[in-house]
DNA sequence: TATGAATGAGTTTTCATTCAT
DNA sequence: AATGAATGAAAACTCATTCAT
């Protein structure tokens, strides 16, 4: 019991350092925070974080792969679904919207820091990233066969815009470039849809 | 005649040392790389990038303007161009993957260092950034004031879903996670105009 | 019975915490290992080192002080024969290759950190290396005064050469400098004292 | 002339952090000093030592092979000579023992902190320490097939032994367990070649 | 006795920037 | 304009030691 207890404790002190960093990261930056911020907006000694992750950037590492994990997760539940190429697309927009509205903070670290910092964890999880590219693409894919969707643009361009669009819209909101109210969020779901799938033209 | 000979001498160091910064930022990131590698790569002494310019993070702003401020002026002569509103935006996705062709090193670091890291340099340069999506978003409404486009998707949502598209396509490219041969260059200027002013539906 | 039970065993542990020390000291050097390889080697948990050890320094003096006492032991129990101050060098030479031989891990452990680290270890143990020198320079001095040995040669400067040359043949072996096979042992104990007392002349 | 002005400090500078590092590691050892230390000591901005090293080991690297390779200039030199062995054993110590002499310190750490510290640098160094071993078994080897010295000690044992001889006594003289007047550094010249070569045999 | 989470001081190293020449 | 030595603040990371359980 006594064991249990403070093994649950544990988990708690890694956790709430993540939480932490979440912050700090979306509030300075991962190249600007150092990690005594972290340790002090988690409330714990400095070396604990050391305890807990190998470096600075396996805090990142583990906060990127826990979120990126689940969204793969949610596109290829979406894809198992018999719905219609665009309300697969329109249910994955959901979800990414769905996590901003849950936690802005993380999907800013997870943007801004990791997808779009190509250069330093964007390559390290590369792999990771891509897979989400094939997995809309194959959905773009099968909807082409279907006959669903225009057979024109390929499938992985066209999964590199729809991604790109929403992401657009998130870094939009994250830095106050588009208004994130939200009714703006909920817009926002169909509005990406419309725009890849119907097309702006009248 | 000395001093213009040493005046024009002088900005071609500048330049030199411009030039050398871009192929620096691109291998290595502006984080990553120190201001010795870019004198380097100029071969230039240590202490003469710093009597062109005053900091490290001034070379990049140098970087990022010159060719920012060119493109925004290419989207404007673009919109005082009395066409539709569907050939201005392949018109624009044109100049900027004929930037690409033209330099793809300074579009990585445009894009990596400062576009998308708007954590740092992104804060700064944010106004400028957003002057694009303004002057995108303005041709969308006009065009739906025409009649030319629908009416239903907001104007800034689909500048920002344009260009987020365009983005993620030259990222696609830089990271080799998309084919960028000569032929899918040209491809992908039809391809987003297609996938947002067409849609992807059949 | 219970009482003595776990005296048995907690003495046991402490015997598996120096041994695992050993080990550890001998492959990765006492600096550059942390107290946590030790506990890892022994099985334990990193705080059991405390346990039984006020630091880190005091497992190293342990296991010197244990060993040397009985060096030192073995000097003086030699020097009470009644045999010559040959055999008596001879003694005290085959006692350290043995020594090598039953744990050349301690062994090196004992020369490379503590004897030949005089800066840090050696200073606090000084007065007890000191020990060794003199009741080995005693031998000599004997021996002079007896006419065994020649007067010229003082006698502190001949131990410390008997002394050095053994010290460096065990360096040797240890650092692979050296053949270290089982002869090379046994002929190590005739060498050392055919060199120094007979000397290479012919 | 400026630039060779310039050039010359520039050195001079280095020369001075080589020194600085001398006397701190002679006073606190390699492990328990600072690189600040040696940065105070020898009056220069802290950074100003990884100017001219890449670390606090590259100093020690330095320190020891100047040092080292004067020696084995010294050996090769001396065993170049027409004189007898046992005259270049003589000129060996000697070479030794004034080395001490001149600069008690440099000796006292290459002794303390690379050749006996042989897990760390002694490693790394250990081709170079080893060449002086094989140039003294050489000199021994020669001397056996003239039939100078007895033919039945090995000759890579008794390099060691003469080479663990003088440098026990120079550990002597760095850490007061032998006096180290200048009386009995001309003494211990004499006194090791006696004791090698001689024996201490009446 | 045994565990391993928690602490935080200490040190190396990096590198942007300055400045004397 | 050009050089590169000199400066020193800043930060990541290590690890011996403590302590609650």
């Amino acid at each position: 019991m006594a064991t249990a207890r403070s093994a649950a404790a544990a988990a708690e002190k890694r956790r709430v350092i993540l939480d932490a960093a979440v912050r700090v990261f979306a509030r300075q930056g991962f190249h600007t925070c150092r990690v005594s911020d972290i340790a002090d907006e988690a409330g714990v000694a400095y070396g604990l974080v050391y305890h807990y992750f190998r470096s600075k950037d396996e805090v990142l590492d583990t906060l990127f792969l826990e979120r990126w994990n689940v969204m793969l997760d949610a596109i290829r539940e979406t894809d198992a679904q018999p719905i219609p190429a665009r309300e697969k697309l329109h249910a994955i927009a959901s979800f990414i919207v769905e996590s901003y509205r849950h936690d802005p903070e993380l999907m800013k670290v997870i943007i801004v820091e990791v997808t779009r910092a190509a250069n330093s964890f964007g390559q390290t999880h590369l792999a990771k990233i891509r897979e989400a590219y094939e997995l809309i693409a194959e959905i773009v894919r099968k909807a082409q066969q279907a006959g669903e969707f225009r057979p024109d643009v390929t499938p992985d361009f066209a999964a590199m815009a729809f991604y790109g669009a929403i992401e657009q819209v998130l870094t939009g909101w994250i830095f106050d470039v588009l208004p994130g109210g939200e009714e703006d969020l909920e817009q926002a779901k169909r509005f990406v849809v419309e725009t890849i799938c119907g097309g702006l033209d009248q």
